[in-house]
DNA sequence: AGAATAGCTTGCAATTTGCAAGTGACTTGA
DNA sequence: TCAAGTCACTTGCAAATTGCAAGCTATTCT
């Protein structure tokens, strides 16, 4: 199980928000919450994207924004991430109600299907369930 | 997320082992050929039994051995580490054909039903899909 | 033109890691 | 029964990684 580029907190976390927190930039990253160094955070964008799992692209319209976005390789943890997300809703105290988890749970494959199309699509908004922020599971 | 506990390469491999291996003491983790040092399992261990996903009992016939095992709470990782091993093995060089990858992916709930019953019924036997090793993978 | 913003880099102290060696409680074989 | 393992760690120390604050450069806004 090659885990190099991934295995590290916060390399998890940049994913989760690229995947449904629809995160884009630097700064978002930076002032989302967790708390990650600024330094911390170039150095896993730059080795999430030497493992091929985001690509960084110039902003069209704004030349000192850098866009990230997952890459085939990185839309492909959705399963991973989906299913830590239930987990930790399951399993640690996060103060959500257990109805929310098990409908993630029970709409496992219609979740991933929308995670897929908002990636495809370039959905700038975040994923929802049930009416309410998924990453706060 | 809360993935204090998790969200550590070492910590996720021994729980792969735990649950795909069906490895159970320090001794076979340390000679697992991923190279952990044994200060830095021991303190993995700790952390992991902290967090409530792994316990430690005294081994019944030899009082030298600790039995390290999944809780619950573990077990319950078993669809993240299956769908990372899948992910892996799509996407990482496992040297690892293709079919077999498919057919676990195609396999899911059976293969998570088996992964259940081999801990419930503490099966010693490592698991294997295709006729092959799945850590492999 | 001056101020603000975005995405970093740098310096440095503090924490964490990796490595080798050691420890103490058991068990095994002669 | 006693020496020689085995098992699960612990310890000491150098090296690597992290966290924090500050600074830097290229844009963009006013």
């Amino acid at each position: 199980m090659a885990l190099d580029g991934l295995g590290d907190r916060w390399s998890l976390l940049i994913v989760r928000d690229l995947m449904i927190r629809a995160y884009r930039t630097f700064r978002e990253f930076e002032e989302s919450g967790e708390g990650i160094a600024t330094n911390i955070l170039a150095d896993r964008l730059r080795r999430l994207e030497r493992h091929g799992i985001i690509s960084a692209e110039a902003d069209a319209s704004d030349a000192r924004k850098v866009n990230y976005r997952l890459t085939e390789k990185g839309i492909d943890l959705a399963p991973v991430l989906l299913d830590l997300l239930i987990w930790s809703g399951r399993h640690e105290q996060t103060g959500t109600p257990c109805a929310a988890i098990e409908q993630m749970a029970r709409h496992r494959e219609a979740l991933l299907a929308e995670v897929r199309r908002r990636w495809r699509e370039r959905d700038p908004s975040p994923l929802q369930v049930d009416g309410r922020w998924v990453w706060q599971l």
